[in-house]
RNA sequence: UGGCCCGUAGCUCAGGUGGUUAGAGCGCACGCCUGAUAAGCGUGAGGUCGGCAGUUCGAGUCUGCCCGGGCCAACCA
């Protein structure tokens, strides 16, 4: 140590000091504070106020997709709503009228998974329960969830219109979803079609995935014989093995695979009572042919030819019960399926499209096909609701696959024993395996055949040529700006290959597919009379009022009569209520006058490509021509630390709530802003800890902001032409930043945003401005000018700072901003992002700023080497020689006082004298040598400067001469 | 299995159209300060840019394959 080091005896001037002061702690306690602020924005409304205030200015539109009501929120919300929240709220403080009404989807299986479950509790049957009632207890299920979400969100910090939210149940919102379907169907592209689903017997009922589970079963396995009638290799039969033979009735093509090799076999040995005789041929996978004649019990066979794929193609075959009963007289064609493999069976797959969704997918896109070929592409209803044939199982009358108590019933037995008769079946057998069963009853399921309501994608609108479904929303695609980017061919591709869309559940909790349908003609019924009169009891007593007593007689009134007419019972898909909300919200102006149709912005996960982009996309391609949205943001999913799925088995979630409650919602919102939002989020242990350090750390340095402005009176301010420079450079920074800032929260590029300003505060506020101002801020005199430019530069950046960071770190911005501004009615979230003068630019003042800085690395260099020695432990204990050679660098440095920027005591500038050997360089400033000198004179004790000069003021013998002259003003002043 | 997307220091992220020793902040280690103090300043150590192969004079950047991860492909939302 040296000995200008403090003494025992030095005295305290430390009261005499402009010290920072403030009351805004250092520990910010979000988790109790918190609620604090949110009381207070409640209370003086802070939404309302925004309107109000922002009524006059351009709207900027981010409709909320709604998020469904049925448990409490997981981080995936939180993120979501955060950033949309962060959307809303700078676009509003970039000069926008950002309204924001949370809406929630309502309808739907889940919930009414939940009200069954609660029956099942009682011992309740749902099917005894009258429908009315049943959808009373959703809706109250709906209810209680949305109150609980709403309160989760509102702690997160979302701004919104959360007194007058939307809801997809709510009256108005179920009357403008059945009229929106009733648009579709007046423009004729509603039909009525089918496909299969998953249906209980036992239940009398479609299920859901997520209802079945699989369990073991052993099912009866056949392999049939489908005689060759047309094409090439007549006289052979292409065999197919199944596990299903009740399905055989329902056989309309046998698929197979181009890439399986395939050939004709001939039995040449066989036992006499077998069912494989000898001579006959069969086409089968080469792979498996040993094995099919295992199972036929063939003891001898020979292969014949090989059959190529184009040969299959060209094959037709008859259907193995080709006039039983009168029917099955149609051509089976033979498919090329891209489902089909040699692992296991005959390489050949019997289809029935009414029984198997690779059956009706394939079946689908063949139709074309099937037309050329003469054959009726129509899927037939072979098997009832109860499980029994229908008529269009000829020969099978009582027949059932499964009975009421879950039991197979004579269905397999009947189809075997025919197909004995008819000669057409080689082997039988049992196989035990995995089978959907129901969630609910445990008993096995079928796929089924089930009507459908369907919407076309390539049937022309209104007979316009060419302007389909499909048409309209890949042009709607083309129009609409992507964040990122490459969400625009993701949804392009899923529109351009979607098959049509259904929008028929066989459910209760949902809109009615409000439809009557003529019972001999089959047309929908189209009368704007009788759909009004739906559209308006919706209004008043909700979507319930078409499963009230009377209501066919009351929409069709006398103009129809209702015994020639069906009243459809399926509900809407939930897709279509969602996809609806651009019609009963944003063009709901009398209930939500601050919104806007299209919408500037959705904002979704990116799963929602499938889901509400796409969903919306098409009803209002359907109903308006054009999409509901100028932009889509999408962000990933959020991950834990090392990137996997978070998920409840693996114990690796994380819940916002404990997040909020451990650390406070600013820190989730920070985690939020600093991420990068278009892929997967990590959060994790040590992310929370990273992020909880950059709150600190800013939080820290707006503190001593606000320490210091403690000292700023009105009468401080300074004009910016009368600054030192340095307070200039200040303030080109800020205005640079400000275009970044503004710039950045445009392109809805936050993690920009929190770089661009905790480099900022770090690295030129906290480590370089405020270390050298703190010798100005704290000892100059009261009238010291370089002081007040000080203090004039911290106020802007005050005021610029805390506006900035307002969308993000919303309760501590709000926290810091009253600390300067209290006041009822004052709230940084009332604020704009300031306008900065561009007069303030000055690039030619920043170029010369980084000579200096580049001379003052050379310095500190040095003097670290100093340090480490242990010759100097302040920088105010050193007084070092700088010899600089670079003419640039000198005439940037002789107007400026180097030692200030150095926070040396002194500093001695050697220009033009040769640079001693061995002196300090860094190679990155060529031209700059350092050459050690420890500062000379006594230590102030007020500002702890090293200096000749102390000791020669007469008054005040221990200080420098600045800091004699603040003490001489102090006490003038009394203080 | 298919469609789309992602993989740069311990963490969060930068790295237009391929071009010198790959950057920042935070964290970490070490040091300084003790008038922002459960703070502030400085110095330093950390990366075969997921892997392999190719195109090229030259690849984190282009191509292919592989590995790892995610979303979608539900009468879930």
């Amino acid at each position: 140590m040296t000995d200008t080091a403090a003494s025992a005896t030095e005295k305290d001037y430390s009261a005499t000091l402009f010290l920072p002061e403030t009351e805004f702690p250092m520990r910010a306690g979000l988790p109790d504070r918190e609620p604090i602020w949110l009381k207070r924005w409640q209370d003086m409304d802070i939404y309302e106020r925004q309107r109000e205030q922002a009524k006059d200015r351009p709207l900027f539109t981010l409709h909320d997709g709604p998020p469904y009501a049925n448990g409490n929120i997981h981080i995936g919300h939180a993120l979501n709503k955060t950033l949309k929240d962060l959307v809303s709220r700078s676009m509003q403080m970039l000069g926008h009228n950002a309204a924001y009404i949370p809406g929630w989807d309502c309808h739907g299986l889940p919930i009414e998974w939940k009200i069954e479950e609660q029956y099942r509790a009682k011992g309740k049957d749902k099917n005894e329960v009258p429908v009315v009632e049943f959808r009373q207890e959703c809706r109250s299920f709906a209810e209680s969830w949305v109150d609980i979400q709403r309160e989760e969100f509102k702690r997160l910090g979302i701004l919104g219109e959360w007194d007058n939210p939307y809801l997809t149940m709510s009256f108005d919102a179920e009357a403008q979803i059945a009229r929106e379907l009733m648009k579709v169907s007046m423009s004729g592209q509603l039909y009525r079609g089918s496909k299969p689903v998953m249906w209980s017997v036992v239940e009398r009922t479609a299920l859901a995935e997520a209802e079945i589970e699989y369990q073991d079963y052993e099912s009866d396995t056949i392999w049939v014989k489908f005689p060759v009638t047309k094409g090439p290799h007549l006289g052979a039969s292409v065999v197919i093995w199944t596990t299903t033979p009740w399905t055989i009735p329902a056989n309309r093509a046998v698929s197979f695979s181009s890439k399986v090799d395939y050939s004709v076999y001939e039995v040449t040995e066989a036992p006499a009572e077998n069912w494989a005789k000898t001579g006959e041929k069969y086409i089968l996978a080469d792979k498996l042919a040993a094995e099919v004649f295992a199972k036929a019990k063939v003891t001898g066979f020979e292969k014949r030819a090989t059959v190529s794929a184009d040969e299959l193609k060209a094959i037709t075959a008859a259907h193995p019960l080709r006039g039983f009963s009168g029917g099955y007289n149609f051509d089976v064609p033979l498919l090329d399926g891209e489902h089909v493999t040699d692992d296991a069976g005959t390489g050949f797959v019997h289809t029935a499209p009414s029984h198997g969704l690779d059956d009706f997918d394939i079946w689908m896109t063949s139709t074309r096909l099937l037309q050329d070929r003469g054959i009726d592409p129509s899927i037939p209803f072979p098997v009832g609701d109860d499980g029994f044939y229908t008529k269009e199982a000829p020969g099978f009358d009582g027949a059932r696959v499964i009975d009421d108590n879950g039991k197979k019933g004579d269905a397999n037995q009947r189809v075997i024993t025919a197909l004995a008769e008819h000669g057409n079946i080689i082997a039988r057998g049992r196989v035990k395996h995995q089978y959907p069963h129901s969630w609910r009853s445990k008993k096995p399921v079928i796929y089924r055949n089930t009507p459908q309501w369907f919407v076309y994608m390539d049937k022309a609108i209104e007979g316009a040529e060419g302007d389909t479904l499909r048409v309209r929303a890949l042009n709607a695609i083309d129009k609409t700006k992507f964040y990122p980017a490459a969400g625009q061919n993701r949804l392009r591709a899923m529109i351009a290959d979607r098959p049509d869309w259904v929008l028929s559940r066989q459910r209760a909790w949902g809109v009615p597919i409000t439809v009557f349908v003529h019972k001999e003609t089959s047309e929908i019924l189209r009368d704007e009379t009788v759909n009004h009169r739906i559209a308006q009891s919706f209004e008043e007593e909700g979507a319930d009022a078409w499963y009230k007593p009377g209501a066919a007689e009351r929409y069709l009134g006398s103009a129809y009569k209702v015994e020639d007419y069906e009243m459809v019972t399926d509900v809407l898909d939930v897709w279509f209520d969602s996809g609806s909300t651009h019609a009963f919200v944003l063009r709901n102006k009398q209930k939500w006058p601050h919104l806007k149709f299209p919408a500037s912005m959705y904002l979704e996960g990116s799963d929602q490509h499938r889901g509400w982009f796409h969903s919306s996309l098409l009803e209002s391609c359907a109903t308006n021509g054009y999409a509901p949205y100028d932009s889509v943001l999408t962000h990933g999913f959020t991950m834990d630390g090392e990137g996997k799925k978070m998920s409840k088995s693996l114990g690796n979630t994380v819940a916002p709530q404990d997040i909020i409650k451990q650390y406070g919602a600013d820190i989730l919102r920070l985690w939020v802003a600093s991420s990068d939002y278009s892929e997967d989020l990590r959060l994790g242990k040590e992310i929370i800890q990273t992020t909880v350090d950059a709150y600190r750390k800013l939080r820290n340095t707006l503190r001593w902001l606000l320490g210091n402005l403690a000292h700023f009176k009105a009468d401080d301010v300074v004009d910016f032409r009368d600054m030192p420079e340095l307070e200039r450079l200040m303030l080109h920074r800020l205005v640079q930043l400000d275009a970044g800032v503004r710039s950045a929260y445009k392109e809805y590029d936050y993690r920009k945003v929190v770089s661009l300003l905790s480099n900022f505060m770090n690295i030129e506020l906290s480590a370089f401005y405020f270390d050298i101002r703190k010798d100005t801020l704290y000892c100059d005199p009261i009238s010291s000018v370089k002081r007040r430019s000080a203090l004039t530069v911290l106020d802007h950046l005050f005021n610029a700072l805390t506006a900035w960071l307002a969308p993000i770190l919303v309760f501590t911005m709000e926290e810091c901003w009253l600390e300067r501004h209290p006041g009822e009615n004052e709230s940084v979230h009332l604020r704009l992002f300031p306008d900065l003068p561009a007069e303030w630019l000055d690039d030619g003042l920043e170029a010369k700023w980084d000579k200096i800085k580049a001379v003052r690395r050379v310095i500190t260099g040095e003097l670290e080497i100093r340090r480490r020695e242990k010759v100097i432990g302040s920088s105010l204990e050193a007084a070092p020689q700088v010899f600089i050679a670079d003419a640039a660098l000198a005439a940037a440095v002789a107007d400026i006082d180097l030692a200030e920027v150095a926070i040396t005591s002194s500093i001695s500038l050697a220009n033009g004298h040769a640079a001693p050997v061995g002196g300090f360089t860094l190679p990155e400033v060529p031209g700059v040598t350092v050459v050690f000198a420890a500062a000379e004179g006594q230590r102030c004790a007020r500002s702890w400067k090293i200096l000749p000069e102390v000791g020669t003021d007469a008054e005040y013998p221990d200080v420098t001469l600045r800091d004699a002259q603040a003490l001489r003003e102090r006490a003038a002043a009394g203080l």
